[in-house]
DNA sequence: TTTATTTCGGATAAACTCATCTTGTTTATA
DNA sequence: TATAAACAAGATGAGTTTATCCGAAATAAA
């Protein structure tokens, strides 16, 4: 469904935010470390979410990622994935047609569109807090 | 969502099945011609099919693809993406965890349940008779 | 100002997906 | 039986994603 880089920069996103809610910085090493990833390729992803402003980056001595207390209610999961991985997710016909609509439907179209939909509003609904809550609650799981 | 060889192997599926529905047999240049697809790519992924039962072909002159009348009815769009994809699409955690159930969810484990179980179910209630008739009708399209 | 720490950015490599090509096998038919 | 038509199968190559490495830039603290 997502890339590898998509599910990294998800994860990464929520273990940051539970990290800054209880204003901890943290490394590119500890985070891949909690998420289960590569650590140099996470970095590369953590690049990526901060220059689509998802994350902010501190260099230097005592540095490490965060992520402001209001970023974390307000962020919604499709602006992750959309940093990442774009929209074909929505945009997309599901066969790969250049042009497809209501006038000119690929043969799953319709079908299709309620899927996609409903994985969109998902996305769109779905916040970084509402996550991060679950994870530090013991109620889901980064890894394994 | 899916692979382009997926992609394209089911609208070649379905391209097969309006031509068997008037008793003709197409070959693999037809078929990415008129699905508007590599035709080396496209010939191994209908041998993908044909292996997985979805289609048969007939060797030698005059020979090519088809399916049976009573193959197209029964046959469901989810087989053919498990020929090719396989069921991750289904099965694996929308992030990545090897392990990911109620008991040991991943953050959008529920949020994701309720979409992916839609798109099974549409898979797996879609039949390629349906999305043919809508192809032979002129109302949905396979290429463009 | 120097040093240690830490992210940034570019180069490189490995693995996988997408795609092509060439040769072999099967089959209808002249 | 010879031939041409057509799919099968393996080798190869191109492109993309995944992943690693290393030097450069930035920053806090000694």
């Amino acid at each position: 469904m997502f890339s590898k880089a998509c599910e990294y920069g998800i994860k990464a996103a929520i273990f940051i935010a539970v990290n800054s809610s209880e204003d901890r910085r943290v490394s590119p090493k500890e985070i891949s470390e909690e998420i289960d990833s590569p650590q140099a390729f996470t970095a590369k992803i953590l690049q990526a979410l901060v220059k689509n402003n998802i994350i902010n980056s501190v260099r230097g001595a005592h540095g490490g990622f965060e992520i402001g207390i209001d970023k974390i209610a307000t962020t919604k999961l499709s602006q992750i994935v959309y940093a990442i991985d774009g929209d074909d997710i929505y945009k997309g016909c599901g066969l790969g047609l250049h042009s497809c609509d209501e006038n000119h439907p690929c043969p799953v179209h319709d079908k299709f569109k309620v899927v996609r939909d409903e994985l969109r509003d998902m996305l769109e609904t779905t916040s970084l807090e509402q996550l991060a809550l679950d994870v530090k609650a013991g109620v889901s799981f980064l890894k394994v």
